[in-house]
RNA sequence: GCCGCCAUCGUCUAGUGGUUAGGACACCAGGUUUUCAUCCUGGUAACCGGGGUUCGAUUCCCCGUGGCGGUACCA
């Protein structure tokens, strides 16, 4: 039976979560599904000044809008509960008490300002700073003021094995004496993330690769506690678009909820992380969450940095709105449509030309269907149709009035009124010169949707008086 | 400074000791449509550089270069 698989996300509440650490996220989340494991949520609070407020609330609805759903962790609570680490100081007190007792943690005896000299001394001398060379040789007694240290009990090179990137190494340079739990009490990243990866049992890590060079340091407190780490998968970092920067909310990182303010479905940027740094090794790029969790795999996770690309992101979009019902795109087209506008018929123009939700409001914004409920205004000369003269343009116009006149208005309709002006258009020597002036007359454009589904939209009367006006 | 990771079209990527180096986005051209959008067809475009190993390297090894990360009482 083999052991079941849990994976955690574990942000720390210091703003907003951008694309970085949701991918990261998605890609837990994704495996613990797969595997019909559990995924647990903790937010890793132990840094009181960088905290910001409210952000563990923006992180919960960021994760919940994208579908991304834990197990176990704020809010529904668990079987290792609580799941925020200020909560959970005695626990790691707890740990340290063990490693005191076995000799392997003390407490730092020099103040900030002493370390910080050794740190220059060693840079000046171009060494690299190790806190271990400066080790107290008696230990005092650990009463809570001070720092507590990890003691490094055997200074080596460490070799282990990632999921993702295989084999990896870090020197003994690598390893050193540091902090377990600060003077304020709280433990530090390095400590707690591992006391509770253990007391909740997870079985593997997803995260990104600024932590490969301090794997040294968490395998030795596995050593020293003597219980085996879980397994790492180390994921490639995302740059920012158009730079090749690691994307950072310092570079311009934005918050994902605001890829929610510009219209962009969850699934879109589900589908849209999955494939930035990972494929499936055929040519399918459009999935949806479930599709994902069937083909996800961590062994074909990349090795490289992936830059933001917003054209295709936007391509994603647009596919998965091409994948919804009727019912789901009115519901959300509806929502940037002026009254006037809020018809059934309007949908399938409307979804044909976005790619994501606020497309529309930029359409109607700058006017671009007006002509739907105002009259437009013509410019001399653009109802002509290349060169055709103008009475041969009336002439059609008038026709085409006449005929369309005889739809009764139950059935004035898409369909019969293309049948019926395509028969008139046909009998041209070309469809434009029918088709273009009519086009003209309903839109006031020469560029729009097709007329006919303009004039079935505009109703009977409007499509007449708008033709005869151009009359 | 020291340590580590990475390197295929503009971008996301597939792939191999011998391939016409494949796909997608974007771009360009043609077709469909009365125009736009959609759709279809086609096209431009890549193995960072130098050394090895080899009959043969984009692929394996080394060096360099570049990018990224770490070197915190941040995570």
């Amino acid at each position: 039976m083999e052991k079941k698989v849990v994976t955690r996300f574990a942000p720390s509440p210091t703003g907003f979560m951008h694309v970085g650490g949701i991918r990261t996220a998605l890609y837990a989340y994704l495996w613990a599904k797969k595997n019909k494991g559990t995924f647990i949520l903790r937010i890793e609070d132990t840094d009181k000044e960088r905290e910001v407020k409210g952000s563990i609330d923006h992180i919960i609805e960021s994760l919940k809008w994208l579908g991304i759903n834990w197990d176990e962790g704020p809010n529904i609570g668990g079987p290792h509960s609580p799941y925020l680490q200020s909560e959970r100081l005695d626990l790691y007190k707890k740990y340290a008490k063990i490693l005191i007792d076995k000799g392997l943690a003390y407490p730092d005896p020099y103040t900030e300002e002493e370390v910080g000299i050794f740190r220059d001394t060693a840079e000046l001398a171009k060494k690299p700073f190790l806190y271990r060379e400066h080790r107290p040789e008696k230990f005092e007694e650990w009463d809570g003021t001070k720092p507590l240290r990890f003691k490094v009990s055997e200074i080596k090179s460490y070799k282990w094995n990632d999921l993702v990137y295989g084999d990896l190494s870090a020197g003994p340079e690598a390893l050193d004496d540091f902090i377990l739990i600060k003077s304020d009490g709280y433990p530090t990243y390095n400590f707690a993330h591992i006391i509770d990866d253990i007391e909740m049992g997870v079985t593997y890590v997803m995260r990104g690769q600024e932590f490969i060079s301090s794997t040294p340091k968490f395998l030795s407190i596995y050593e020293a506690l003597g219980i085996k780490p879980p397994l790492y998968a180390t994921l490639p970092p995302i740059m920012a678009d158009g730079g090749k920067k690691k994307l950072g909310k310092r570079d311009g990182a934005k918050d994902i909820l605001e890829y929610r303010n510009e219209g962009y479905l969850p699934e879109a940027i589900i589908n849209f992380l999955a494939l930035l740094g990972w494929n499936p090794g055929d040519d399918r790029e459009i999935f949806t969450m479930n599709e994902l969790i069937e083909v996800f795999d961590i062994s074909r996770v990349g090795h490289s940095g992936a830059q933001m690309n917003l054209e295709k992101l936007d391509w994603i979009n647009k596919e998965h709105i091409k994948k919804l019902s009727t019912e789901e795109l009115k519901k959300e087209i509806f929502k940037y449509l002026p009254e006037e506008l809020k018809i059934e018929k309007i949908i399938p123009v409307i979804s044909e030309r976005i790619s994501k939700w606020s497309d529309i409001k930029d359409m109607v914004g700058r006017g671009d269907l007006d002509f739907f409920f105002k009259q437009p205004k013509y410019e001399k000369g653009k109802l002509i149709y290349k060169n055709t003269a103008a009475e041969k343009i009336s002439q059609n116009l008038t026709e085409a009035i006449n005929e369309l006149n005889k739809l009764e208005e139950k059935d004035f309709n898409q369909e019969n009124i293309k049948n019926v002006l395509m028969e008139i258009a046909n009998k041209l020597e070309s469809r434009g010169e029918l088709l273009h002036p009519v086009r003209y007359a309903l839109s006031g454009l020469d560029k729009s949707p097709d007329p006919f589904i303009i004039a079935e939209i505009l109703g009977k009367n409007e499509t007449l008086s708008r033709l005869q006006k151009t009359i």
